[in-house]
DNA sequence: TGTACATCAGTGAACGCGCGTTCACTGATGTAC
DNA sequence: TGTACATCAGTGAACGCGCGTTCACTGATGTAC
């Protein structure tokens, strides 16, 4: 039953999009594939090919997606972060994330990634600008700069690491308070200051 | 060419296992196969199931192996670790594990994981148990038990986020002597100690 | 020491599958006159 | 407003591939007598 619909689709690169995400979140084990992607929106097994070169670049544009979506949860875990316990908030939403869209999540840093693919890199590098800037928020006075830098990227492997453990099923992910009580936990150790979480924000 | 070569084998279960790790060292993107590992080992594609059930049990059985090794290797890094510049040299271990062996170490954690695998589970208890252990060991004092519990889980993923981020290309690896730098200092942060890293051990 | 036979570890043909990608095509759209 | 035609976004058949797995088989080994 070809289901009737019009020849022209409209917006079909947007459609693959939103087929390889919602493949992604119905069997995150299976890997993306350009036919399912294009069965999945109800199109011919080649039709994709008008709007990417090659299954490769459709990989790409969800990673890409996946990163902008990423950067908005931080955000919205906390726009602008200046105290600890506001950066461990972040680091608990960049968890959440990941435990939210397993495969997306997967996908975006465990796929062979394409150094040259420009929204790919610059998503990454608004990820990474991000997290330094929020540092450096947190630790104004942070002795020599590159201190700074050295503690953003402490802290985002922290949570990276986290989240790649929770995801296969290395920690304790029972709840999500659980995870985000470890999440904070861990986030104190590393900025060396008493572990404040439990009960407040 | 068939090789003429013995009927039997004598090892193919231990040569299964050599073929798949040379097979990842090699081209770490490609997707481990049966079919390749029955190849490489020079037999016919069937006779890894002599062997092995199905392609599950061979990838579990390489991961497991993966495990072992990375004890060892951590272990060799530093017999038994007391002071924090001791533990950032295990740490050091760990992400020049990942990155000498990269392909190994993401069929190691990224590989859909058999939760029912027994010499799996057992192989990452031994990781955890360890990596606990000498946390233990550098904080004696550790306020509540499970505060070092914490600790060592922080330091796992500090350092299991490190050995990810630069697999995929998100930090400056450019040389050992950087990544070791990069991994000291993080873990130093993580402690709560001035970074002494630089020129000594 | 020699032979019969059970057991074991391989072979090789075959299955059905889904994949990425190509190609020539055709239906729909929109623009120029 | 009406028609001719270029352009665009799809189709569908076909390719060759490697895969996991099955099956009936056969060659080699080792044990019992």
């Amino acid at each position: 039953m070809p289901q009737p619909g019009p020849y022209h689709h409209g917006d079909l690169r947007a459609a693959c999009l939103r087929a390889a995400r919602d493949l992604l979140e119905e069997d995150g084990s299976a890997a993306l594939s350009l036919r399912a992607v294009a069965r999945r929106a109800g199109v011919s097994p080649t039709a994709p090919y008008r709007h990417y070169a090659d299954r490769d670049a459709l990989v790409s544009a969800v990673a890409a997606e996946g990163y902008r979506e990423l950067a908005e949860s931080l955000a919205a875990a906390h726009p602008a972060p200046s105290a600890p316990g506001e950066l461990a908030s972040v680091a608990v939403a960049y968890v959440r994330f990941a435990l939210d869209h397993p495969a997306l999540f997967r996908a975006m840093f465990a796929e062979p990634c394409d150094p040259a693919d420009e929204a790919r890199v610059a998503a990454t590098a608004v990820i990474t600008a991000y997290l330094r800037g929020i540092v450096r928020d947190v630790f104004p006075g942070a002795a020599p700069p590159d201190r700074a830098d050295a503690l953003a990227t402490a802290v985002w492997a922290l949570v990276h690491g986290l989240a790649f453990l929770h995801l296969d099923g290395k920690l304790d992910g029972s709840s999500p308070e659980a995870v985000a009580g470890q999440v904070r936990a861990s986030v104190h150790a590393v900025l060396a200051l008493p572990d404040t979480a439990g009960a407040g924000a």
